[in-house]
This record gives C-alpha cells, structure tokens and sequence, in this order.
DNA sequence: AACGATTACGAATGCCGTAATAATC
DNA sequence: GATTATTACGGCATTCGTAATCGTT
C-alpha cells in the first residue's frame, strides 16, 4: 500500500469515476494510475471498483469504506506537512474558506482586508456556497475553515464555535408606510405585505420561518434569495418588503431604508467550524481572531478538547458572562 | 513522503531513538533506515529528531507532533488493510485484548473457549497490565480492545461500553470468627480486622475506599496485590481478611469461606473499550457480544456515534430499563 | 466512431543492502 | 573500544511514461 494509490483512488472518486481525468489533475499518465489502481487491488485482495468489463462504474461496498479511510489518512499527510511549515516558513501557506454570500459580501472583507496586510504571503481562497456545499468541502479537506449561520446540526461531526449573534432589519423604500410609520413593528404588520427574504437554508432562514410560526401567521413570501443583493434589488423595484441580515444595510444603501427588527426575530448565530483534530496553522488562529475576538488560540483549543458542540457553545456562554 | 518513511520514524521512536533496534524491529538495515529518515527530514526542510552530533537524542517539538499524526495515519492504513481482510478472510485474522489480572484469569477463559470454537482461524493475544499500560497499549495500537474496570476517566477519548456490574466478597478461612456469625455484615466490622485486597488503581480499589471514607473508617489494610490469587494466598496464611471480586472465588477455593459484601460497597462496572473510528472485524463484534450479551454490533455502532462515554453510558441505562 | 481502460515495453528513478567511515558514549 | 549513525556504492525492484490494444458507450 502507497500513499499514492490511495491519492489516484481518492481522486477517481473525486473525478466521477473517470480515470482519464483524475490522471490529468494528478499531473500523471491515465495508464499508470490504472497500473496503481489494480496493483492496490490485487495487495489488498478486493474490487475497490464497480467495473463493467473495462469501465469503472462506481465502488464496491468494501471499496466506499476503504475510500473514506483513505481520506482521512491523505488528510493526516497535509496535517504533517502543515506542521513541518509551521516551523519553515510560519507566515506562508494557504488558507481556504467556505461560506455563504452574507459573510463573504459584508463581513469578510475587512477581516480579510486586516488579514492580508499581516499575512501578505498566504493564499486566499475564498469559496462561497450553500450551507451543505461549505459541509462538504471542509468534511472533504477541500478547505480549512468553514463560516456558516445556518444547519448547526450538519457541523455535528467538526469543531464549531460561536462567533457572534446577529439581528434582521426590514428594508423598504422611503415611501413605503413601513417607512413613515412610527410605532414599533410587529410581526402581524409584517405579515400583511408580500415579502423577499433569504431562500430555505440560507442565512437564518430558519430562525426567521420560526418566528411566524409561532404567532401562528403563514408570511407571504413572494421571492427568495440565497444573498441580500438579490433581496435589496427586488425591493427597488417595488415588489416587496425585504427582510434580511441587518449588517446587509450599507451606507450606500441610501435610497433605501432599514427598520430594525431584532425585536421580531430571534437573534442568528453565526459560527466557524474547522475538522476535529486538524492542525491549525497560527494564522488560521489569528484570522479566526480577527472574525471574533473572543476567540482566542487558547480558547479555541480548548474547545477542541470539548466532545461535542453544545458543550463548546456552554464553555462560551460562560465565558461571556465573566467577561460582564 | 512515504509510508514507509512514517512507519520508520515511529519504531524509532517506539524502540527509544534507537535506529538499529528499529531496523532489526523493521527487519531492515541500519543505513536504509538512517537514509529514509534524512529524506523525509529534508523533504519537510525540518528536523524531527533532536541529535547531539550522530546521535540521536530525542524529538524536537515539531517532531512530537508528527510523530503523534503518523500514529494515527498508520493505524488508519491498519483500517483498510482490515476492511479487506474482512471481505476476503472474514474469519481469520487476530485479535489482541489487554486488560487485567481478574478479567484474564476468571472472566475471559469461558468466553475465549466459546470464541475460539467459532472461529479457530483467529489469533488470538492477551496482554495483561495495569490499567495505564492497558490504556497505552490501546492508543498506541499494540492491542485492538482494552478491557477495565477502573480509571474509567482515563478512557475518555476511546470508545467505552459497558458490560456488567459486579461485587466484592470478604475471603475469611473457615475458622475465622467472620466465618461463623450470622448477622450482616457491616463495614465497622470489616474496620477491626487487617485487610487484604486489591492495590491502587486495579479492580475497583477506588471504589472500595469510598466505601470506607464514606462511614469514616481509615481501613487497617495490610496487603494489596493486583490479582486475586495472591489475596487468596495471603488470607490461607491468616495474615488477614480478604476483599476481593466476588467472580474470583470459584469452587476450587474449598478451603475458603467467601461473606457476601455487595451491600458494603458500591458495585463496580466492568467495560470494553476501543479506539473511536476503528474499523471492528465481525468477530470483534463477536467476541464483545460472546462478552456482554446486550452488546450487540447493532449497539455497539450506534454507542460510538455518541460524542462521549456518558452518553454512552445513558444508552445503556435506557436499554437495561427498556428491557425490565 | 469516440472515448476510456488495460497491456506492453523501455527508461529512469528510487529503495535497499553490504561495506566502509565517522562520531559518540 | 564498543556501539551507533552516516556515507558510498552497486544491484534490484518499482514506477512512470509512451505507444499500442482492447472494450464500451
């Protein structure tokens, strides 16, 4: 057993079971990853692969566990090399996130922007996602920390810890009687004008969906979008109310106008989640610093040792009250 | 790097920095050993080993932490390696326990007999220690299924399942004035004579202190031992009276009067134990459930989904009412 | 017919073992 | 002086790439 055939294995997988193109991404001839590939086969004695005559269809019961094995070893191999350049060269590497529009489009870039002068020479990659794709590429090891507020229960399996609560704010015209209204909102009121707000999945969707239901109104939800831009230009046109994350609502934003409703909606969380028992470099623990104070090195490996998920959301919700 | 390489940094480590011991151990040679370790040290630009001249030392800080993922990678290639085994030769292989003087001796041959009956093709190992060196020895993956019945704590990062609850009894000789009276048995009585029983940290001594700290009695013990057998042997010379488990006195101890003294002290659980995310072979599950007849491989999978051992042992608590 | 996997073969690399050397205890 | 690590070097195995072949869709 290599570790290389376990790379051409995992990246077949990877490649939809086309050996063709996962020897292209591997930068290696198709006949010698075939060659590896029955090699493998034939030491550990099994089918890895579905094959119909000379195709590969898919994998054999054994073949699924033994991949996801295999992934979790090549993730240890990048864990090794993580730590050798750790000492080598402590302010280069890369640094690859998931996350959704909301955080990428208004929270991110000053974060980012503070990174990046402390850090010139780690790469960034940046990828944006629903909350099931940012699931997957960090479970996959196809980036390092994922940014989410939504499907808590998907992130069971990593290390997630609460960043900070955020709030909504209905956007409306300036004509529109929402605006000119002085009185405090109330969902009733809400629930009289047709409405745009973040698609199922997306950004507190379901704190928001929660919140109707309990006064027991159905919300006329006329469109949905996964980002508030989506959100902002349909209210510009006048179709509807907008209902959305409020730290959506930018000083360029002037010809519309924001109404708090924090009062309306229970507060959203919005967490970063990495894999247990990754190594973290030291300054993928000074980004998780910057996107939230609180969150120290130590107190992030100290959460790590937590089992589970709730228990680090206890650990934090005691630490706040000390800090009061 | 290879896997090679990882698997010669660890036996050097395991057989105390030294590389000849560690070639021998590899059944390979000095120089190719040296040689590969070089590589992999100038591969990742940094030193693992600490060396003084040629010597070699110890790990350097980084070097710990490969070590410590190399650990694991290698158990991992373990994992596949299994999974195949299982489709091609589901009943052979081997199977290695350690756990303690109690269990080996008056628990696990009956279940050992039956094992063997079923599947001969088996190896089976049994490593008997104290609970620490059984405790290492399963992190480090010399043995595939730990079984204890102290320093449950210890444990925490394992899989932890629990089998059985069991009692002590009091070993007096037949004329011993223990022997003869009628009444129960109270641990103030217990307090006047010299006791013999386990040491520290071996077969629920833990849980027999409490027992006196409990009723405010300094217990006068004179022995301890870590198996039974010698508490036996020190009660027939009249040098005191014995506490022990009550499973270690058997029909040959004729010459030997066991008191019943489940109502003195707290019953003590046994467990099994296993790294979390090993791949179990079927006659693991065999051997667990020929064990602990309510562990089923059904239970078992769904007992290491649980984030940590007391959920674990919730689960359980749940299906022993169910079924009463 | 086109695409994709395997087989065949030659070149190059890399691993391993013996022998020799160097350094430490 | 004995033990232990590194260097040198030659043989062997393995891997990789190109070209050709075979099967599938």
């Amino acid at each position: 057993m290599k570790l290389q055939q376990l790379r051409y294995i995992v990246e077949i997988v990877n490649q939809n079971f086309n050996i063709t193109e996962a020897a292209e991404v591997l930068y290696t001839s198709q006949p010698g990853v075939s060659k590896q590939v029955r090699l493998l086969e034939s030491e550990l004695g099994i089918n890895i692969f579905e094959r119909n005559g000379k195709h590969i269809k898919g994998l054999t019961p054994t073949g699924a566990q033994i991949i996801s094995i295999a992934r979790e070893l090549l993730l240890k191999t990048q864990g090794i090399r993580a730590v050798a350049e750790e000492e080598t060269h402590p302010n280069k590497g890369s640094l690859r996130i998931a996350t959704t529009n909301t955080q990428a489009r208004y929270v991110l870039p000053s974060i980012i922007e503070k990174f990046k002068a402390q850090y010139p020479e780690v790469n960034l990659h940046l990828h944006q996602g629903s909350p099931n794709q940012i699931y997957d590429a960090l479970m996959l090891g196809e980036v390092d920390i994922a940014i989410t507020t939504e499907a808590q229960y998907l992130f069971e399996s990593a290390v997630l810890l609460p960043c900070y609560l955020w709030n909504r704010s209905v956007i409306v015209k300036p004509d529109h009687p929402l605006a000119k209204q002085n009185q405090k909102l109330t969902v009733e009121e809400l629930g009289k004008y047709n409405l745009i707000t973040y698609t199922f999945g997306f950004t507190g969707r379901s704190d928001l969906d929660h919140a109707f239901n309990k006064v027991g109104i159905l919300p006329n939800i006329v469109f949905t979008a996964t980002d508030a831009d989506v959100i902002k230009t349909y209210v510009r046109l006048g179709l509807g109310v907008g209902i959305m994350a409020s730290m959506a609502y930018t000083k360029d934003d002037v010809d519309l106008v924001a109404i708090d409703a924090s009062h309306l909606f229970q507060s959203s969380m919005t967490q970063i989640a990495f894999r247990r028992g990754m190594f973290l470099r030291n300054y993928m623990y000074d980004f998780i610093n910057y996107f939230s104070p609180h969150l120290t090195k130590m107190r992030v490996e100290e959460a790590e040792q937590l089992r589970d998920n709730s228990a680090i959301l206890r650990l934090f919700e005691k630490i706040t009250l000390e800090e009061k």
